[in-house]
DNA sequence: GTTGGCTTGTGAACACGTGCACGTAGGGGA
DNA sequence: TCCCCTACGTGCACGTGTTCACAAGCCAAC
């Protein structure tokens, strides 16, 4: 296969907001939209979203702009979102309950497929109406679903093992929500979620702004 | 204030999950860890850990790796960790409250301080031993708390509103899972987490390697 | 005290992503 | 038909981030 368009990764990023900006300008009945306003909505700069777009094709028209409903079609072809993604969500604990109950999922192409945990007592529960499968069902799951993307939403120390039965599944698109750095085949696709390193992270600018680390030397105190 | 040293986003990004690390290092009995296994531990290359640890300061010792510990306690500093910085969840849905019950805050130390919605009903019950507040409350909530984390965990609709509301009341980290761009004065950090963005990423990788795009045209077949 | 081996810290080259500035093309009015 | 105005598409320069490669420094052994 000749490596199609190259798309940058920064760029893949940037395409659902660009999507989400589309989908509201739509319900606002505009039929065409400028990479400024396009910008505006999606918090990037007008420069951007032009070069961005220009990855997928030319698909605007100068002096006017670009046309929402093409654009959108356009888009959403190229991210595969034309057809719904079934997703498996591995860990039926707080968090993997919380997003199986979370409807932005399914909403947006991405329906809960089928629930799995390690646990024998959680097996054959029911959470919002889909049945939770031992591990041992997951091959068969997956065989049964065609692509699908997998959700490790169980504790770090389960992470890596449930990676690697996925993997093995023959799932090669996985999201991560466990606290934990685990590897993955060549040819599968792994993506993160860690939502202690985000506040962390936000820690550290904060205490920044504040006056920096809690120095105890006096002579490094604040009177910079 | 002279900007202390200025450590690159790329790199602060990274250090919480060295952190992580170390405490698996530590618990498994190490004094001193290579920039190496350090390396391997959190899924990056030797090069880029040294570098990044140069950041904080000259913490190693040649020849020989790092103290765990020292190097924990640096880091914990610069990161701001060495205390807790409560936390307030906007939105009591389905997310707010998965978040709410999700122990992995605490215990990291982001302890949920309060919780708040906008919907009346709400105010007044108490989730995870905590009670839901109005939005009217926020600037007293903040004022009782001092430093604070905002979590926006409301609809989309709602989200810019809430961040305004939160900046207002003197919030100066927030992060944001409504699936929706918002803004804030400077001065304040904001991070997002969206849910169905990660998912779309993974389905764009997936498409590619499924074989592209469906293509209905014949003519606009793989050729070019 | 000297030597050898190991690992850090960092300069320099490279790759990637961003933003400007401008050529270019299309639409609308006269 | 011609002209002007607008907004796209993109070459280029810049900045940020990554990786390599190696000198510097430290410990241990002799």
């Amino acid at each position: 296969m000749t490596e199609r368009r190259r798309i940058p990764e920064a760029t893949v990023a940037r395409l659902p907001v660009y999507l989400r900006a589309l989908a509201e300008e739509s319900e606002a009945k505009a039929t065409t939209i400028s990479s400024e306003r396009l910008a505006e909505l999606a918090g990037v700069n007008a420069a951007k979203v032009r070069k961005d777009l220009s990855y997928l094709g030319s698909y605007g028209t100068r002096g006017v702009g670009y046309d929402v409903e093409y654009l959108t079609f356009q888009m959403s072809r190229e991210l595969g979102l034309t057809h719904d993604w079934p997703v498996i969500i591995v860990g039926v604990g707080n968090l993997g309950q919380a997003l199986a109950n979370y409807g932005g999922f399914r909403d947006r192409g991405f329906p809960i497929a089928a629930l799995v945990d390690a646990d024998p007592d959680k097996v054959g529960d029911t959470v919002h109406g889909v049945e939770v499968h031992g591990l041992d069902d997951l091959p068969t799951l997956v065989a049964g679903l065609g692509s699908v993307i997998g959700i490790i939403a169980t504790p770090a120390h389960a992470a890596q093992s449930v990676a690697d039965q996925l993997a093995g599944a023959g799932v090669t698109s996985i999201l991560n929500f466990a606290p934990a750095v685990i590897s993955v085949p060549d040819g599968v696709s792994l993506r993160k979620v860690d939502l202690a390193v985000e506040l962390q992270i936000l820690s550290f600018y904060q205490q920044r702004r504040d006056g920096g680390p809690t120095v105890e030397e006096p002579s490094a105190a604040t009177a910079g």
